[in-house]
DNA sequence: CGAGTCAATGTGTGGT
DNA sequence: ACCACACATTGACTCG
Protein backbone atom coordinates (compact mmCIF):
# COMPACT_ATOMS: atom_id res chain seq x y z
CA UNK A 1 0.00 0.00 0.00
CA UNK A 2 2.01 3.21 -1.13
CA UNK A 3 1.14 6.01 1.12
CA UNK A 4 -1.68 8.22 0.22
CA UNK A 5 0.56 12.08 -1.25
CA UNK A 6 -1.98 14.63 -0.65
CA UNK A 7 -4.18 15.30 -3.58
CA UNK A 8 -2.59 18.19 -5.61
CA UNK A 9 -4.36 18.31 -8.67
CA UNK A 10 -8.14 19.05 -7.89
CA UNK A 11 -8.92 19.42 -11.43
CA UNK A 12 -12.64 20.96 -11.04
CA UNK A 13 -14.98 20.47 -14.16
CA UNK A 14 -15.96 24.76 -13.98
CA UNK A 15 -12.15 25.54 -14.69
CA UNK A 16 -11.79 22.95 -17.74
CA UNK A 17 -14.94 24.95 -19.12
CA UNK A 18 -13.21 28.41 -18.84
CA UNK A 19 -10.58 27.27 -21.59
CA UNK A 20 -10.96 29.07 -24.30
CA UNK A 21 -10.99 26.70 -27.56
CA UNK A 22 -10.79 28.45 -30.90
CA UNK A 23 -10.68 25.84 -33.50
CA UNK A 24 -8.79 26.70 -37.03
CA UNK A 25 -9.49 24.77 -40.24
CA UNK A 26 -6.28 23.65 -42.01
CA UNK A 27 -6.32 23.48 -45.51
CA UNK A 28 -7.51 19.84 -46.53
CA UNK A 29 -6.80 18.30 -42.45
CA UNK A 30 -9.20 18.76 -39.75
CA UNK A 31 -6.11 19.84 -37.29
CA UNK A 32 -7.31 22.58 -35.23
CA UNK A 33 -5.12 24.93 -33.32
CA UNK A 34 -5.95 25.88 -29.78
CA UNK A 35 -5.84 28.29 -27.18
CA UNK A 36 -5.82 27.29 -23.72
CA UNK A 37 -6.00 29.50 -20.80
CA UNK A 38 -3.83 28.59 -17.78
CA UNK A 39 -5.33 25.98 -15.57
CA UNK A 40 -5.88 26.74 -12.06
CA UNK A 41 -5.29 23.12 -11.32
CA UNK A 42 -4.20 23.81 -7.51
CA UNK A 43 -8.30 24.84 -6.80
CA UNK A 44 -7.32 28.11 -4.96
CA UNK A 45 -7.94 30.30 -7.84
CA UNK A 46 -3.72 30.26 -7.71
CA UNK A 47 -1.54 30.24 -10.72
CA UNK A 48 -1.39 27.04 -12.19
CA UNK A 49 1.13 24.62 -10.48
CA UNK A 50 1.51 21.91 -12.38
CA UNK A 51 3.33 19.30 -10.03
CA UNK A 52 4.82 15.93 -11.13
CA UNK A 53 3.79 12.76 -9.60
CA UNK A 54 6.03 11.27 -6.79
CA UNK A 55 8.49 9.00 -7.71
CA UNK A 56 6.50 6.22 -5.59
CA UNK A 57 3.63 6.96 -7.33
CA UNK A 58 5.46 6.82 -10.91
CA UNK A 59 7.09 3.40 -10.13
CA UNK A 60 3.75 2.00 -9.04
CA UNK A 61 1.91 3.39 -12.11
CA UNK A 62 5.25 1.78 -14.00
CA UNK A 63 4.63 -1.48 -12.45
CA UNK A 64 0.62 -1.91 -13.42
CA UNK A 65 1.96 -0.58 -16.76
CA UNK A 66 4.15 -3.26 -17.27
CA UNK A 67 1.88 -6.02 -15.86
CA UNK A 68 -1.11 -4.55 -18.41
CA UNK A 69 -0.82 -2.04 -20.90
CA UNK A 70 -4.64 -1.34 -20.99
CA UNK A 71 -6.52 0.08 -17.88
CA UNK A 72 -9.87 -0.85 -17.26
CA UNK A 73 -12.10 0.87 -15.09
CA UNK A 74 -12.10 -1.36 -11.67
CA UNK A 75 -8.16 -1.42 -12.31
CA UNK A 76 -7.87 2.80 -12.54
CA UNK A 77 -10.51 3.52 -9.46
CA UNK A 78 -8.32 1.13 -7.97
CA UNK A 79 -4.99 2.40 -8.58
CA UNK A 80 -6.16 5.70 -7.57
CA UNK A 81 -7.11 4.47 -4.65
CA UNK A 82 -4.23 3.28 -4.08
CA UNK A 83 -2.02 6.30 -5.02
CA UNK A 84 -4.45 8.97 -3.65
CA UNK A 85 -4.98 10.53 -7.44
CA UNK A 86 -7.65 11.39 -9.26
CA UNK A 87 -9.01 8.29 -11.29
CA UNK A 88 -8.42 11.09 -14.36
CA UNK A 89 -5.22 11.28 -13.76
CA UNK A 90 -4.50 7.48 -13.33
CA UNK A 91 -6.07 7.21 -16.90
CA UNK A 92 -3.72 10.19 -18.30
CA UNK A 93 -0.94 9.03 -17.09
CA UNK A 94 -1.29 5.80 -18.87
CA UNK A 95 -2.22 7.31 -22.10
CA UNK A 96 0.61 9.44 -22.04
CA UNK A 97 2.86 6.30 -21.25
CA UNK A 98 1.50 4.21 -24.15
CA UNK A 99 2.01 6.86 -26.13
CA UNK A 100 5.76 6.77 -24.99
CA UNK A 101 6.11 3.21 -25.59
CA UNK A 102 4.82 3.19 -28.80
CA UNK A 103 7.61 6.04 -29.70
CA UNK A 104 10.31 3.67 -28.23
CA UNK A 105 9.08 0.96 -29.88
CA UNK A 106 8.76 2.81 -33.13
CA UNK A 107 12.51 4.34 -32.69
CA UNK A 108 13.16 0.81 -32.06
CA UNK A 109 11.83 -1.20 -34.88
CA UNK A 110 13.06 1.93 -37.44
CA UNK A 111 16.81 0.79 -36.14
CA UNK A 112 16.57 -2.63 -36.23
CA UNK A 113 15.26 -2.08 -40.13
CA UNK A 114 18.39 0.32 -40.35
CA UNK A 115 20.53 -1.97 -39.08
CA UNK A 116 19.30 -4.78 -41.61
CA UNK A 117 19.93 -2.20 -44.74
CA UNK A 118 23.09 -1.75 -44.18
CA UNK A 119 23.75 -5.10 -43.78
CA UNK A 120 21.90 -6.02 -47.07
CA UNK A 121 23.77 -3.10 -48.71
CA UNK A 122 27.19 -4.35 -47.60
CA UNK A 123 26.38 -7.69 -48.40
CA UNK A 124 25.35 -6.09 -51.94
CA UNK A 125 28.62 -4.49 -52.32
CA UNK A 126 30.40 -7.75 -51.89
CA UNK A 127 28.05 -9.99 -54.31
CA UNK A 128 28.93 -7.31 -56.90
CA UNK A 129 32.74 -7.42 -56.23
CA UNK A 130 32.57 -11.17 -56.56
CA UNK A 131 30.45 -10.89 -59.57
CA UNK A 132 33.23 -8.61 -61.16
CA UNK A 133 35.57 -10.91 -60.14
CA UNK A 134 34.40 -13.95 -61.67
CA UNK A 135 33.79 -12.46 -64.88
CA UNK A 136 37.28 -11.59 -65.10
CA UNK A 137 37.98 -15.10 -64.47
CA UNK A 138 35.69 -16.16 -67.56
CA UNK A 139 36.84 -13.66 -69.71
CA UNK A 140 40.75 -14.76 -69.15
CA UNK A 141 39.14 -18.61 -69.45
CA UNK A 142 37.78 -17.58 -72.84
CA UNK A 143 41.00 -16.55 -73.68
CA UNK A 144 42.93 -19.12 -72.60
CA UNK A 145 40.39 -21.61 -74.50
CA UNK A 146 40.94 -19.73 -77.77
CA UNK A 147 44.61 -19.67 -77.10
CA UNK A 148 44.03 -23.70 -76.84
CA UNK A 149 42.08 -24.39 -79.49
CA UNK A 150 44.09 -22.50 -82.19
CA UNK A 151 46.99 -24.33 -80.74
CA UNK A 152 45.83 -28.15 -81.07
CA UNK A 153 44.01 -26.60 -84.61
CA UNK A 154 47.50 -25.31 -86.01
CA UNK A 155 49.79 -28.49 -84.64
CA UNK A 156 47.38 -31.32 -86.70
CA UNK A 157 44.10 -31.77 -88.33
CA UNK A 158 43.82 -35.40 -86.84
CA UNK A 159 42.57 -35.53 -83.02
CA UNK A 160 44.56 -39.08 -82.32
CA UNK A 161 40.91 -41.18 -83.32
CA UNK A 162 40.49 -44.19 -81.20
CA UNK A 163 42.40 -42.58 -78.28
CA UNK A 164 38.44 -40.66 -77.69
CA UNK A 165 36.46 -41.51 -74.80
CA UNK A 166 39.49 -42.95 -72.65
CA UNK A 167 39.28 -39.99 -70.30
CA UNK A 168 42.90 -39.14 -71.30
CA UNK A 169 42.83 -35.12 -69.32
CA UNK A 170 45.10 -34.47 -72.31
CA UNK A 171 41.96 -35.55 -74.66
CA UNK A 172 41.37 -31.51 -76.19
CA UNK A 173 38.47 -32.38 -77.97
CA UNK A 174 36.38 -33.70 -74.44
CA UNK A 175 38.14 -30.46 -73.03
CA UNK A 176 37.94 -27.95 -75.25
CA UNK A 177 35.19 -28.29 -77.59
CA UNK A 178 31.80 -26.30 -77.45
CA UNK A 179 29.37 -28.66 -76.79
CA UNK A 180 25.80 -27.49 -77.87
CA UNK A 181 24.06 -28.15 -74.38
CA UNK A 182 26.70 -25.51 -72.61
CA UNK A 183 24.09 -23.28 -74.50
CA UNK A 184 21.36 -24.56 -72.31
CA UNK A 185 22.79 -24.49 -69.11
CA UNK A 186 22.38 -20.39 -68.36
CA UNK A 187 25.76 -18.80 -69.95
CA UNK A 188 23.47 -16.90 -71.34
CA UNK A 189 24.64 -13.99 -73.68
CA UNK A 190 28.27 -15.59 -73.24
CA UNK A 191 27.51 -18.16 -75.91
CA UNK A 192 28.73 -15.77 -78.67
CA UNK A 193 31.94 -15.47 -76.91
CA UNK A 194 32.41 -18.99 -76.75
CA UNK A 195 32.62 -19.94 -80.42
CA UNK A 196 35.56 -22.84 -81.46
CA UNK A 197 36.51 -23.08 -84.48
CA UNK A 198 37.56 -26.80 -84.70
CA UNK A 199 33.64 -27.79 -83.73
CA UNK A 200 32.62 -29.99 -86.50
CA UNK A 201 29.63 -32.61 -87.29
CA UNK A 202 31.83 -35.70 -86.51
CA UNK A 203 33.26 -34.59 -83.20
CA UNK A 204 29.30 -33.71 -82.26
CA UNK A 205 28.27 -37.28 -83.45
CA UNK A 206 30.68 -38.69 -80.91
CA UNK A 207 30.17 -36.86 -77.94
CA UNK A 208 26.56 -37.15 -78.40
CA UNK A 209 26.61 -40.89 -78.52
CA UNK A 210 29.08 -41.15 -75.55
CA UNK A 211 26.46 -38.93 -73.43
CA UNK A 212 23.72 -41.61 -74.60
CA UNK A 213 25.57 -44.88 -74.80
CA UNK A 214 25.24 -45.23 -78.50
C1' DC B 1 17.79 30.71 -22.01
C1' DG B 2 16.68 26.96 -25.06
C1' DA B 3 15.66 22.18 -25.29
C1' DG B 4 13.60 18.33 -23.31
C1' DT B 5 10.19 16.10 -20.25
C1' DC B 6 5.77 15.33 -18.53
C1' DA B 7 1.01 16.06 -16.79
C1' DA B 8 -2.98 17.87 -18.65
C1' DT B 9 -6.20 19.30 -22.25
C1' DG B 10 -8.77 19.27 -26.81
C1' DT B 11 -10.31 16.89 -30.83
C1' DG B 12 -11.48 13.15 -33.84
C1' DT B 13 -12.78 8.38 -34.19
C1' DG B 14 -14.45 3.72 -33.50
C1' DG B 15 -17.04 0.52 -30.74
C1' DT B 16 -21.23 -0.50 -28.14
C1' DA C 1 -25.25 9.21 -26.85
C1' DC C 2 -21.51 7.69 -24.38
C1' DC C 3 -17.02 6.02 -23.53
C1' DA C 4 -12.22 4.94 -24.25
C1' DC C 5 -8.61 5.79 -26.88
C1' DA C 6 -4.94 7.89 -30.13
C1' DC C 7 -2.95 11.84 -31.32
C1' DA C 8 -1.68 16.73 -31.27
C1' DT C 9 -0.85 20.31 -28.39
C1' DT C 10 -0.13 23.26 -24.30
C1' DG C 11 2.18 24.98 -20.38
C1' DA C 12 4.82 24.11 -16.06
C1' DC C 13 8.98 22.54 -14.85
C1' DT C 14 13.95 20.91 -15.10
C1' DC C 15 18.56 20.87 -16.61
C1' DG C 16 22.89 21.99 -18.89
Amino acid sequence: MIKAVPSQVEVELSSLMSFGVHSQKIEGETRTRRKRRKAKVDGAGGEAKKRRLSDQQVKFLEMSFVKEKKLESGRKVHLAGELGLDPKQVAVWFQNRRARYKNKHLEEEYLKLKSAHDTVVVEKCHLENELLKLKEKLAEAEVSMRKLSQAVNGASGYNGGGGEGEGSPTSSFSTVTYHPLVGEFGVDGEADLMYIPEYNFSNYMMEWGNLFGM
